[in-house]
DNA sequence: TGTTAGCACTCAGTCTTCCGGAGTGCTAAT
DNA sequence: ATTAGCACTCCGGAAGACTGAGTGCTAACA
């Protein structure tokens, strides 16, 4: 009787849900009846199909085939109906064991997690690595390549790495280059990435600075080195969706790609995400995306202590095993945020 | 005559050649006569068809379609018909213009330029960043992290940056670090990343190292970070492929992206073509790799000095526009080398 | 009033059949 | 050696028949 739905029409729901989860295909009243043997009859349970349909949360694809969940169907299902169960022990022990990859690359870590999201959910997995931006400020570095060329390196607390080439104007000496390394260290240690980024330009106007060409060329380097442009975002496991009967077509299928190219769409959500910790869920049209109608995101944050680094997830059709999905995604990056916990 | 094949021979399979290039479709006799204003009849040319198909130059789908050239027909063509023009003026501006990104993300600089030629070539487009045995050791840096954990930053002569994670059985100072970078990398200055790794273990045996800890947890470490794991590897473009009619097929689509997440095979591939310089062709078959038939590769090495660094190049159909694609890469190739230049 | 059985109806998918068209190989004439 | 003519093959699309799963409606029933 709560959520407005009588208690025997949430039972059907649900069942056409599952059934549907399983099968990918419209569900009829009497193929539900067999399986979950309810105590019912095929023709009440098309009387309250009839009005499932009218509140929205079936459709049929055409009069004479079965129903099929709408969005809102599979919203109020993981809102209201599923149980969240823990992960299975034996996907736990596979998380844990590719999630102990310490002595790769940085970068490999979070593919690897990626390419581990998707193997185990049997969807994608999207890995967002930290923005800079949310990270604290460690250390700069400038390596001289030629006498007008060289790399910034960046570190952050956490132990992400970002490095740039940059193209100089006029010759610098590595002498100067350690001047203005140590200058820039010790003014900016302890700041968050965005609290550096104003930083630099309150220095840039202060008059000791103008008339010191060198601090004031290392504020202009750092400014670039900080130009926070890289992508940093891993799919992996696209392949994936070739064995979902609902993609076979391949129109379905270029979209999705598609979909996936356009990285910065999917940034920006996924930066939406960081705002609101822990496990956030995007059924089908409420990602806003173009071409993910059909498509369910499953988020969750890591986090270094008090800061939110960056989100993780899985990209699947809405048609998704959540109960399973969900548990991984949660303890992934529960994980991940153990991984990069900074003693 | 020449070629052990007659000139007119010649002229019609360069001409079924490139027809199916266009059009992706057998090729019939009259059909061919009627485009290239050949003083031939269809009968003529069915009788050199004929021909062609005994000497494996064509195959035919089914009796009453046309021909269809087979891979031994393009190796044919690549090597003795065609007529490698230079880049376009507008495909060679595009390309200068996205190599041009100082600035960016040493890594984004590898993912442009995959993305670039995609684009350029609407096929897909590879990038495999250098790897760290082929260079030269620059610089490393220790960074401490947690009391137990350290960032070691690996900086090679052309300045690619390798980052990982390394976590200790034991506590550490920062002083400790500073002793064990300095000795390091006054011991490895100039190596090449080979030779570095085979220092090291020569280094490890010495006398002098074996009684002092902090020299051979230093060379320990160092080991831990040159292992070179990291794929480096991007493909950018697969979504061309849909665009593609040969792999319209849904079971062949998803061979190709099989194929394109094994990317273990496809270095392998590559790495064979850093010992052979310049642009290299693999058409169909010929590249030994699984789910590639009916795929082409055009790669092309780039350099540092006298290092050959990586390879670039373009996946596409083996029905490939290998007259445009070919100076692609090579242009391509030769920008990259211009860009990493150390002077 | 809620539930059930029965029935006529609908429509996607499959299977079959039936051409038309493009292409071939062969033969005979040039 | 080349070409015109001809019989033959086979793919692919269109049209039609059939099947089966599923529906909505109505009337009977508890």
């Amino acid at each position: 009787m709560q959520d407005g739905m009588k208690i025997r029409s949430r039972q059907i729901l649900e069942a056409i849900i599952e059934d549907y989860i399983c099968t990918a295909e419209p569900i009829g009243s009497s193929s539900i009846r067999n399986r979950h043997g309810l105590s019912l009859s095929a023709a009440t349970i098309r009387n309250v199909m009839a009005d499932l349909e009218e509140m929205g949360y079936l459709a049929s694809p055409h009069p004479s085939a079965g129903r099929v969940p709408t969005d809102k169907a599979y919203r109020f299902y993981v809102d209201s109906l599923l149980a969240v169960r823990s992960v299975d022990r034996g996907e736990r022990d596979e998380i844990r064991r590719r999630c102990c990859v310490a002595g790769r690359d940085v970068d490999g870590v979070f593919r690897e997690i990626s390419q581990m999201l998707s193997s185990v959910s049997h969807y994608m997995g999207i890995v967002a690595a930290p923005r800079f931006n949310a990270n604290v400020f460690r250390q700069m570095e400038f390596v001289l390549l030629g006498s007008r060329r060289i790399l910034v390196i960046l570190i952050s607390q956490s132990g992400t790495v970002q490095n740039r080439i940059i193209e100089l104007h006029h010759e610098i000496s590595s002498e100067e280059l350690v001047r203005m390394a140590n200058y820039l260290n010790g003014m900016l240690q302890g700041l968050t990435i965005s609290q550096v980024k104003s930083r630099i330009l309150k220095e840039m106007e202060s008059d000791k600075v103008q008339y010191d060409t060198l601090l004031s060329e290392a504020l202009r380097l750092s400014q670039q080195a900080l130009d926070d442009s890289g992508t940093g975002l891993f799919i992996e496991g696209q392949a994936n969706i070739f064995d979902l009967p609902e993609f076979a077509d391949a129109q379905r299928m270029k979209e999705v790609f598609r979909a996936m190219e356009q990285k910065s769409q999917l940034l920006d959500l996924l930066d939406n995400c960081l705002k609101a910790p822990g496990v956030n869920i995007f059924i089908g049209s409420e990602s806003h995306l173009n071409n993910m109608s059909g498509m369910s995101l499953i988020t969750s944050t890591y986090v270094s202590g008090k800061n939110t680094l960056g989100v993780l997830g899985v990209i699947g059709p809405t048609r998704m095993g959540y109960g399973k999905v969900i548990p991984i995604v949660d303890y992934t990056a529960k994980m991940l945020t153990r991984l990069l916990h900074v003693e």
